[in-house]
DNA sequence: GACAAGGTAGAACGATCGCTCTACCTTGTC
DNA sequence: GACAAGGTAGAGCGATCGTTCTACCTTGTC
């Protein structure tokens, strides 16, 4: 990716995260991104485009930032995610996961759809590996999509309930 | 509520469900309502009092879904709460909790944001009640939260996590 | 110093937005 | 049978939407 799209999908990234993605226009998105109009749709020839250049920045923002100090698989590791996630959601989510907004608000849009399963995918992976019990995947991602869906609503205790129920089940020894 | 204001709004929140709230505009609003936009608008003023009338009238019909066949507080009614979460979703909610989607929809909408502070509160009140115990009302509404948001992404594995973790941490014992 | 690449500024397009308005029809009441 | 209440149908408002376009300005290369 060369480094002016790059620029503009950064700061495309910060506009969606703060002002959702209905209610900003092409003209908003434009005057946040300090490009013209032509440049901006030089990169990302529709706002759909936009939108879809946005969420794969954030994807790549986000897993790079999960994995800063990340301990070896294990308890740990999970504890570490947990962790990582407030940071993230405190400094850039302050309305929740941008997959799962960017899926509320265009339901019936491919692209969008499309680049969230790749999303979900990989984020079940990672809950695999890092907690090395592929058998609790699931369960995990549940509470890391629970604790970023409530975000927006109870704050920084859906990340402590999510973390506490975590250790919960990994402690628990039988995974059903 | 009269018939016909009550007739609009069960209407409304089944376009909002289906459709989302960012993509119809109130002429297909008006379309689904089947009145005309002289009466859609004596009711809901503007497209903002047409989404939260949505709202409420969702809340009070998932209440009282809710309540459908409920046992004795305890861990059956946690249970029993979480089944009929499940025949929720599949029947009208295939994008998610709707408060969700209009709060990521809407993020500056002081309306909107409002009505899902009420929603949140009157839920977590419902988990203290239904299990019992009140340390765990937070816990068991990430778990609510989690299973609605993560719906759409992953189906009813969600509904099936999180029934698995609210059985696990409602026979921990320990209440942290 | 000609030229292509890629940038800025912003006017202008048709379509659609939320919303208001006029004109008329039905129904129940006195 | 006059009248108010509340309904339908749909044209039309100004504003804004996403998008395209023209015109001009750098900058680096041959």
């Amino acid at each position: 990716m060369n480094s002016t799209k790059e620029h503009i999908a950064s700061r495309l990234e910060q506009v969606f995260t703060t002002r959702g993605f209905a209610e900003p226009g092409v003209a908003e998105l434009q005057k946040a991104v300090g490009a013209s109009l032509r440049t901006l749709y030089r990169y990302f020839p529709s706002k759909e485009a936009m939108v879809i250049g946005a969420l794969h920045y954030r994807h790549d923002r986000y897993l790079s930032f999960l994995a800063e100090n990340e301990p070896p698989p294990g308890i740990d590791s999970i504890i570490h995610l947990f962790g990582r996630l407030a940071d993230w959601m405190t400094a850039y989510a302050p309305h929740g996961c941008l997959y799962l907004n960017a899926l509320t608000s265009f339901p019936g849009n491919a692209g969008v759809r499309d680049a969230t399963e790749q999303y979900k995918h990989e984020l079940i992976q990672l809950m695999a590996d890092r907690s090395g019990q592929k058998s609790l995947a699931n369960e995990l991602f549940l509470l890391h999509e629970g604790a970023s869906a409530a975000w927006p609503v109870i704050g920084m205790q859906a990340i402590h309930s999510a973390k506490s129920v975590a250790v919960k089940i990994l402690n628990g020894g039988n995974n059903e």
